[in-house]
DNA sequence: GCCAACGTTGGC
DNA sequence: GCCAACGTTGGC
């Protein structure tokens, strides 16, 4: 089984949000969104090092009733300093970062396409090519994952065929 | 709301 | 560098 970093390159990534902190909805109504909040090293490292402009996104809906991908989108901006972590009011605050060292990273995301029919997590795991997902495996909780080639077309293939 | 699994922290 | 304690994630 292929560990995250043995994805790598890769031009295609799922992105986990909370409805309720960011929903896809949002995404579509503000066209595009910086992609605040991460403070996970690994996560940060995919969007520093390896997501590039014109890669695409898969977005899963985490923690809520029906967990799935609900959509696509794409980087529109390679990574910034996520100054959230400067923000003393802000939930995602990090004492440690400063202007000079901004420790936390995010992409701009943008380009939403909804699926005609979001892929509910029941039904990826049904998937006979796709059990080997990362998102799958027990314990896992990257909020950003590389997908191989074949898993984005198997998923884009799901969300777009009724 | 529960809780298993994980990443991070900090004492030693 | 170990590892227990803690906080977080996220399906159910």
């Amino acid at each position: 089984m292929k560990t995250a970093n043995e994805y790598l390159p890769t031009k295609y990534w799922l992105m986990k949000s909370e409805p309720s902190t960011f929903s896809f909805q949002n995404l579509t109504t503000k066209k595009s969104e910086f992609w605040d909040g991460v403070r996970n090293y690994q996560a940060r490292n995919f969007m520093m090092q390896h997501m590039k402009v014109g890669h695409k996104i898969l977005f899963y809906h985490s923690n809520c009733q029906t967990p799935g991908i609900i959509g696509e989108c794409e980087v529109v901006a390679e990574a910034s300093p996520d100054l959230t972590a400067q923000d003393s009011n802000s939930k995602y605050y990090d004492p440690n970062a400063t202007t000079q060292n901004p420790i936390w990273y995010g992409v701009t995301v943008g380009k939403p396409i909804p699926f005609p029919k979001p892929i509910p997590l029941d039904l990826i795991k049904k998937q006979e090519k796709l059990t080997e997902m990362l998102l799958l495996r027990r314990g896992q909780r990257l909020s950003i994952q590389p997908l191989s080639e074949a898993e984005y077309k198997s998923l884009i293939e799901l969300g777009l065929t009724p």
